[in-house]
DNA sequence: TTATAATATGAATATATTTTCATATTCTCA
DNA sequence: TGAGAATATGAAAATATATTCATATTATAA
């Protein structure tokens, strides 16, 4: 009808949801802020964030499936970052949002 | 570290989850995408996402206190709206990471 | 090789969320 | 006032999600 007026499909829907679930809990967000800061490896995040190592691996699974976070496998260590630039803003954005 | 790095309080971690939270659902982000094309009443959200009227209405309940949506009662009729521009922001951020 | 370190995985359990159903509330109008 | 319309609410049932625990996998180094 407007500008405003966003026509998606069913399936683009369900990926917009799953990009919100996957940053609509507090670990796995915490996950994320703290991989803005630079890419981190399994271990580091599990203490940063505080949850235990099996865990940390489910949530960052979760995350990587919503192309949130992509993987690096160094030997023996996984490295984690933030896949792109489009999560820094709207996580920027959403901060924003908080001062409202 | 670096200049992505947010350093963000428990409180507003748990604020921006909230956010998100409330993003992540498929009845909700319908909800927000249709009212993205003007305000509505909660029997017309109803129709349009499909949800029962008791469901909407919970649903709704949560994107309020999330600060997400604003109501405006008239009469016995409610009508819901976009609280802010930032939602829309993070939606349309949301949407470009859609096509990487 | 074998032992060890780092991570991943599956199943079970614990916990949270969503929906339904019945009913309450609030407003309007005859 | 009383009936009806629109919405909200609480508790219970249905479903989804997160965490733990035990174990598997993979790479490295002795």
């Amino acid at each position: 009808m407007d500008k405003n007026c966003y026509l998606l499909s069913d399936e683009q829907v369900l990926e917009l949801v799953t990009d919100f679930k996957a940053l609509g809990d507090v670990g796995r967000l915490k996950i994320v802020l703290c991989l803005l800061c630079g890419k981190k490896s399994v271990g580091e995040i599990s203490n940063i964030v505080g949850l235990s190592q099996s865990a940390t691996s489910h949530q960052l699974r979760i995350l990587k499936d919503a192309r949130i976070l992509r993987a690096n496998k160094r030997g023996t260590v996984n490295v984690y970052e933030i896949a792109d630039d489009h999560v820094k803003t709207i996580i920027e954005k959403s901060v924003e949002h908080l001062d409202c």
